[in-house]
DNA sequence: CTCCAGGTATTTT
DNA sequence: AAAATACATGGA
């Protein structure tokens, strides 16, 4: 029996751009992209789900491909795929801010609809950003999928293998010169098994972050592991807990992005980047994800 | 060979 | 407090 959910999609949704970015032309092991949908597996107190998501009469739809899921099951799901495609905010007021910009106004066309996307568990996102660290991002995500299939479980269908993130349980126990064999630094591996232990031993993990009183106290929780700078802070921040106004000052690619769009022309220009991104307050993260998607250029559809 | 990549910690001024 | 530097490694 396959169970099937639907959730109700608010305006300024496009479910083509957001799939678009998700298949931007890096290679993410954590989940799989087909024409108009894309798959994902689970792995929920050691039950394995494999769920297809797609669009269908103005909602989305989540099935269950592999799994009988209960309704707590069913609930975290929903609530991650919510997280993931950012599904609760309206993007109206980001629009109108968007337009009063000239140099900007064409997102509000180009990427009509596109939503936050988000990495919604905390150690995934950790880890991907302590990967990530001051390498290319084609690199990068070699490196995460060595890590995940070296060390993750997966979930088999239709001859295909749907991997799941490694638990921070596994990375905590695994020697440096492992990571050190999958082309990690030294200090990415110490990083990565530190806050897998951190994990481990519930020091840090989503709900505490999330109890702080305010975003300050959350950046200084993080940059206070080794590791985990203003950058990481940020990143995580954004693309975890939904924080709405993170700036990853220092990211390469972002600085790439200001100074494509002439609103700064040397990278140390930071009064110039506080004044910009002043003028889309309570937007900066949505701003920072949108001007990391010019990053990447969608081709020419050949249409006929 | 050089420079950079979705940085961070450490050391030196 | 701010600036320089070491770290690591693939790709252009």
């Amino acid at each position: 029996m396959q169970t099937e959910i639907s959730i109700p999609i608010s305006q300024h949704f496009n479910w083509e751009e957001c799939l678009w970015y998700l298949d931007r032309g890096y290679d993410d092991c954590i989940y799989k992209v087909y024409p108009e949908k894309v798959r994902r597996a689970f792995d929920i107190n050691r039950v394995k789900m494999l769920v297809e998501i797609s669009h269908r009469n103005g909602s989305l739809s989540i099935r269950w491909l592999v799994g009988e899921p209960i309704e707590t099951d069913i609930n975290y799901i929903q609530k991650f795929v919510s997280a993931w495609f950012d599904l609760d905010t309206d993007l109206t007021p980001f629009y109108r801010l968007l337009s009063s910009n000239p140099s900007l106004a064409y997102m509000t066309e180009n990427y009509a609809g596109l939503r936050f996307v988000g990495m919604p568990d905390l150690f995934e996102s950790l880890a991907w950003c302590i990967i990530g660290q001051q390498i290319n991002l084609h690199f990068a995500y070699k490196i995460k999928r060595r890590l995940v299939e070296n060390y993750g479980d997966f979930v088999e269908y239709e001859n295909a293998r749907y991997w799941i993130f490694p638990a921070p349980e596994k990375i905590k126990t695994l020697p440096i010169t492992e990571l050190r064999a999958l082309q990690f630094s030294n200090k990415k591996a110490e990083y990565l098994i530190d806050v897998a232990d951190a994990f481990v031993r519930n020091i840090l993990n989503k709900e505490i972050l999330s109890a702080l009183p305010d975003f300050a106290s959350r950046q200084k929780m993080l940059t206070a592991i080794c590791g985990i700078g203003i950058w990481t802070a940020n990143y995580v921040l954004m693309k975890s807990l939904k924080e709405p106004s993170c700036i990853p000052y220092g990211d390469a690619g972002l600085l790439n992005a200001l100074i494509n769009h002439k609103i700064i022309k040397l990278k140390g220009d930071s009064q110039s980047i506080n004044e910009f991104f002043n003028m889309f307050s309570g937007w900066e993260s949505y701003l920072v994800f949108y001007l990391w998607r010019t990053l990447s250029e969608r081709k020419n559809e050949s249409k006929d």
